[in-house]
DNA sequence: GTTTCTTCATAGGT
DNA sequence: CACCTATGAAGAAA
């Protein structure tokens, strides 16, 4: 996969560096860290007990809710209570004609200027679009800042993300071509970390509080923002050895292998990494490696036998352009040695050896890609598609635990059924009039206005955020089917796996590193009336029912500034459902029928209608809550019936989370 | 304190 | 997709 050259697991030539580089001589080190006998003892309190895979999430905790403001109401019956900035109104300006080549020939000069003058290049429409996204409350402090644990991990993730959509949604929105700021990963992170809305900022050796192994980041951003790697492109990250004798030693304390060097990443507990520098760039010819910075503290490292976090780093599969990167836990460097690389050029070698007894992370990726290239050869399988091809992409059934030979029988569909009795709720709406993809920025376009103006997806199908209800194109639209507005209809795209779990019956997964925001499937069956009188809100189809009317803890998941106003900014997050809609899966359904309950869940459903033969469907759309690293159970919130309907109908909760109610129905 | 330098990024193109 | 290039920011070093 890596290109991995074979047998480099060992030093192949042992010649004395200090002849090769002018360097200080390190033989004058002792080996004073650590303490003789305690190498092997590092303190695993973030590996999750009982499991090979990283197991699921300690609470999530909501962003805080504006002081003083009422408890949100859950169901919100006006549509349009949305108190969005309306920032997408505005048209960027045509950029000159010559813009690119002015621009790099400034590119030099530009460089040493103040960040002031930079952004007043810029136009004043994303100046105040960006200005309004950055008023918002840091809602972190000092002590926070320094050290974290997992909540303020999950939640700095979490904002910076719901900001990072925000910014792209406006990015979108623009005139191609346009002189407006690029890559919203880079801005949304400058405005979190400008606001000191991070964590772990304090650097240190070993486990980063909060950061579990197997956690997945999509941009290095994130992980500054969690202090697991504090470096914006480097791959090598080290700080000033404590308590040392020797003037200005720094050890190394995390390294990104990421495909960027010539690393040797085929055994998951070794790792061959390459030191940084020497790559041929424009202005300058590749070169022999030096002996300083990153490369001078991993040697240091050798010699102090510290532990080194390690991130790797992946092409996504389902976003080819992109990357994603996962903590495989703390390594220890072994060796070091030179050798010529593919330029001819001398590279540093370190190999860093696994420390043993940590959850596995990297490996479980490696089984995936395995089994991805044969899939008969999951253990534990018992069904190669669940679906029978209903849908695009296979769902393997498979059991690891016990002898079950899978779910009482029901029939697959991929989408809900409406009776024919249906009483149609909503009129249909117009179509657009969009000729090939609706797009984000056409302020025309019908379909961006009943969104409210706002495009609710971004690239890749990602949702920017919650939304009383989503509209999305239908069959009278006449835009293609590939418009980007047309997300939750097109079938879902994750690498499913239903699986038998320990202790709740069925489960759902994935083999696929799922981003927040991501569909991932709706909720497919019939349509039902309400059962009255048997036991049991549901009667016959207990366990197998989403009911729009139930109670839904109100959580917050989009970006929000101040000047959404206090007393309506979280009604944004609330739906507005006509009527409400029972859906039975207990005969037919897809695998949204096996996703389990929690009380701190990965997965949120969004209500999104489009219209089908002149008529407008309510459909239950699934969507990522936060990123979820492969094998990670999905889960979502059964929520609460209104009444207490029947207390009979409760089953006691194994979700396992502190914010854990006890029961759910 | 400020500026320059280095860096296993990204996104979008061909 | 394998490669190209424009844009770009953090932190260390100067």
């Amino acid at each position: 996969m890596e290109g991995g050259f074979a047998g480099n697991t060992g030093p192949p030539n042992s010649f004395d560096k200090s002849e090769v580089l002018d360097v200080k001589p390190l033989r004058s080190l002792l080996p004073v860290f650590p303490a003789p006998g305690a190498t092997n003892g590092p303190p695993f309190g973030t590996a999750p007990p009982n499991s090979p895979f990283p197991s699921g999430f300690s609470p999530f905790f909501p962003f805080s809710p504006p002081q003083g403001s009422p408890s949100t109401p859950v169901i919100n019956q006006n549509p349009f209570d949305s108190t969005a900035v309306p920032i997408r109104s505005f048209r960027a300006e045509q950029p000159t004609s010559n813009g690119k080549n002015v621009h790099s020939s400034n590119k030099r000069k530009l460089a040493g200027l103040s960040s002031l003058k930079k952004k007043a290049k810029r136009s004043n429409v994303s100046e105040l679009a960006l200005a309004a996204l950055s008023n918002f409350k840091p809602g972190i402090n000092a002590v926070e800042k320094d050290d974290g644990d997992r909540e303020l991990v999950e939640t700095v993730l979490m904002r910076f993300d719901a900001l990072r959509r925000k910014v792209s949604q406006i990015e979108d929105s623009k005139e191609q071509h346009s002189e407006v700021f690029k890559h919203a990963n880079l801005k949304a992170g400058n405005i979190m970390l400008t606001k000191g809305v991070r964590t772990n900022g304090r650097k240190r050796i070993g486990v980063v509080p909060g950061v579990e192994i197997g956690d997945i980041f999509f941009f290095r951003m994130e992980l500054i923002l969690v202090g697991v790697h504090s470096q914006s492109m480097a791959g090598i990250d080290f700080m000033p050895m404590q308590g040392s004798d020797i003037e200005g030693e720094r050890v190394a304390i995390s390294i990104v292998s990421a495909g960027g060097y010539e690393d040797d990443a085929e055994d998951p507990d070794v790792l061959v990494y390459t030191g940084q520098g020497g790559n041929a760039s424009a202005d300058k010819e590749a070169s022999d490696q030096k002996l300083v910075r990153g490369n001078l503290a991993l040697e240091r490292s050798l010699h102090r036998a510290n532990e080194v976090r390690v991130i790797r780093g992946f092409k996504d599969v389902t976003h080819q352009t992109s990357k994603v990167y996962v903590y495989d836990g703390l390594f220890k460097v072994q060796e070091s040695w030179i050798e010529k690389g593919k330029t001819g050029c001398n590279m540093f070698k370190y190999k860093l050896v696994r420390i043993p007894g940590q959850a596995g992370a990297f490996s479980t990726w490696k089984s995936i890609k395995k089994w991805r290239a044969d899939p008969s050869s999951r253990e534990g399988l018992i069904l190669p598609d669940l679906t029978s091809g209903a849908e695009s992409t296979p769902v393997p059934l498979v059991n690891e635990v016990d002898d079950e030979k899978g779910p009482a029988y029901f029939t697959y569909v991929s989408t809900v059924k409406y009776p024919k009795s249906f009483k149609l709720v909503q009129q249909p709406s117009v179509g657009c009039n969009c000729s090939d993809a609706c797009k984000p920025g056409n302020s025309n376009c019908p379909c961006n206005q009943k969104n409210g103006g706002d495009f609710p997806y971004i690239a890749n199908g990602i949702l920017v955020c919650r939304k009383p209800m989503i509209y999305e194109c239908g069959s009278s639209c006449p835009c293609f089917r590939n418009c980007k507005n047309r997300v939750s209809q097109t079938g879902f795209k994750v690498r499913f796996e239903v699986f038998k779990t320990r202790d709740k019956g069925w489960g759902l997964r994935s083999w696929d590193p799922i981003r927040a925001g991501t569909f991932l499937c709706e909720y497919a069956g019939e349509v039902i009336e309400k059962v009255e009188g048997q036991a049991g809100e549901d009667g016959a189809n207990k366990g197998y029912v989403f009911h729009t009317n139930r109670v839904y803890e109100s959580f917050k998941w989009d970006h929000e500034t101040e000047s959404a106003g206090e007393a309506s900014s979280n009604a944004g997050e609330a739906f507005n459902i006509p009527s409400p809609l029972i859906i039975s899966s207990k005969n037919s359904g897809n695998v949204a029928r096996f996703m389990n309950h929690s009380c701190s869940p990965n997965v949120f459903w969004q209500p999104i209608t489009y219209e089908q033969n002149n008529e407008a469907f309510l459909h239950v759309a699934f969507f990522a809550k936060k990123h979820i690293p492969p094998m990670t159970e999905l889960t979502y919130d059964y929520g609460t019936p209104p009444e207490s309907v029947a207390d009979h109908g409760k089953k006691k909760c194994l979700c396992g989370s502190s914010k854990c109610r006890g029961y759910f129905y």
